[in-house]
DNA sequence: TTGAAAGCGCTAACAT
DNA sequence: ATGTTAGCGCTTTCAA
């Protein structure tokens, strides 16, 4: 090339030849409004100092042109991608179908889709996950969201100190007290549950606690016990269950075993919930006359039992958006609390009247 | 800044005072190898014409400083972005939570996750499709995937001359016959339920049909139509519901209502099989015995109900994963077929014994 | 308030 | 087989 003379300043040429698509450039732009690059750069990055003319002759530039930057030569220049990576764990993702999580990635890509921020998809695989954690740490994206389905596994924690991170769900242990992180409040959830039974002239509540490995698990029978303590009710009919409908069946069959009146049933999820109906129709008892049962999670599981399951419901679309709101907070630099818990709201239905 | 002293080649410093964490560059592996950048270029996109030992020597340098290309720079240079789009429409994400979706989205995630593409996930609302008509021609990513559950809504087909696009299902008019498409073979499916009612005894088969402005809803209707059509059976027999479990149940009590006689239905999916399986219950009939019902989808509401469902299972994964691998196909230049049909496989289960 | 100029980290001819 | 040299399109001091 011997004068400068860049890919044609101003308007593009109709035929190249060889690029069959032209993607109009700020270099095109500036010369189209005869200005520098720079004033360009300013008025698209809004700059408050550029008189308002110039910014109207660029925008219309911009507008004839069907101008739209290029994030790779921004990001280069600026040592910022505007990308963030959502990681999901592979194992999470086959529950993928989990409406709650579903709902939950919903929520951060439509609080995304209103910034310039880009949700990069990455799926980590125990054989990639060393391939992940590189990616994330190779200045390709400007922060992450870890969502987990054993919520709890902070496994990305350490790369926090590096790169802002917000956790989907409390960290298991303590000493990833530092990490960030977006919850629902599970005792709180809990502990209301339980109230309502209480407050429906129940005495005698027992418990289907999840896997106690895994925080909603610690949690939610945490908020059970805080309520009963409240109330000066006996806290030992506690059964454990994995979260799936047969451990809930089985753990409610052990608790009608034990022989001691029961008149309500708080079940950690709804799953749990549904197994529950089932050990109960099997002696004969009855929902809610015998027995009221409340269930958390809302989902299928108790909308379509029979009575409908009064349950707890977890604003996930909210919580997916606050983890998005938190991470970006994160990124521009300004404090934010580590710990952001979500209310929850209980759903009265027939399952406790 | 005075002579040529860029951001210190080889090994990185230590304390730069305002660089709070150091990712190496090329050029500091280059410098720890003791070669140029561009063999280290070369190395790292494997290209053939380098000495092993230089290979060594290079990787060796990679490993030692955590390198790892920045995508940004790799982008601009090569006018590739090694991003693919997932565009899913603002209804559709409503609706995420159908296990179906999330599948999909699943299995291109993970087929995306071993080639060197990245996912970018678009929630595009009717407020912003510009938005993202633009993002998406601006040269920001290399192709796109649209899901929609509407399956059948191209709206973003005249995209397709200039970016390679791959949709989620095909469009319903043939007008947007040439943009590409990997869909389920839908006809086949419910001709292959059809056959298996007729197999099993059953000639008075009645169906339950989808939305006639969605291709599913047609195909289905159609797939029907050809097996019954095959055996000489009665084709008149025909309700539409609208894919939900009340309009299943409604177009079973017309079917019913009609006053002839029934032994089998086939339902456009699982939801209307369910609503289906009310009505016959509320004439105080047995299911397989007076009736046997086949469904469409495989999921939840068909592998609950009493007695579960024979449904057509869609390859939901696959289907994810081969409208990645045909995308990537077209980025790459190679020849792709417009159409790619899944098949699909009959789930039998007791509605149909 | 605006412009000039120097890169951001990498790839891709072109030389060697 | 390897090195040299231009940029890719943008941001960002620094001057004016």
């Amino acid at each position: 090339m011997t004068t400068e003379t860049p890919s044609t300043p101003g308007i593009p040429p109709s035929e190249d030849g060889t690029r069959p698509r032209i993607v109009p450039t700020l270099e095109m732009v500036a010369a189209l409004a005869g200005v520098s690059r720079a004033t360009v750069s300013r008025v698209v990055n809004s700059s408050p100092k550029v008189t308002p003319q110039v910014v109207d002759a660029v925008n219309n530039a911009i507008e004839r042109l069907n101008y739209v930057p290029n994030r790779a030569a921004r990001s280069l220049a600026s040592r910022r991608t505007q990308v963030i990576a959502l990681v999901v764990p592979e194992t999470t993702a086959k529950v993928f179908s989990d409406p709650f999580f579903a709902t939950v990635v919903q929520g951060i890509a439509l609080y995304l889709s209103d910034t310039d921020y880009t949700l990069n998809m990455l799926i980590s695989s125990e054989t990639k996950s060393e391939k992940t954690r590189r990616y994330l740490m190779g200045g390709n994206v400007d922060g992450a969201i870890v969502v987990s389905h054993h919520s709890g596994d902070h496994s990305y924690a350490h790369l926090g100190q590096s790169l802002p991170i917000v956790f989907g769900g409390r960290p298991l242990i303590a000493t990833e007290a530092e990490s960030y992180f977006v919850d629902v409040d599970n005792a709180a959830g809990a502990a209301g549950a339980t109230a309502h039974l209480v407050d429906s002239g129940r005495r005698h509540i027992a418990t289907i606690a999840g896997p106690q490995d895994m925080p909603p698990g610690l949690d939610r029978l945490n908020g059970w016990r805080r309520t009963l303590s409240m109330h000066g009710l006996d806290q030992s009919l506690v059964e454990i269950g994995d979260f799936t409908p047969e451990s809930g069946a089985e753990a409610m069959r052990r608790l009608l075993d034990r022989g001691v009146p029961i008149d309500g049933v708080f079940a950690a999820n709804d799953q749990m919930a549904a197994g529950a109906y089932s050990a109960i129709y099997e002696r004969g008892l009855s929902i809610p006359g015998d027995i009221a049962v409340a269930g958390f999670d809302d989902n299928y599981y108790g909308s379509t039992a029979t009575p409908p399951l009064t349950t707890v419901h977890q604003p996930s679309h909210e919580l997916g958006a606050k983890m998005a709101e938190v991470l970006v907070a994160l990124i521009e630099g300004k404090s934010v609390e580590h710990v952001t818990l979500m209310p929850t709201n209980l759903l009265v239905r027939a399952s406790t009247l």
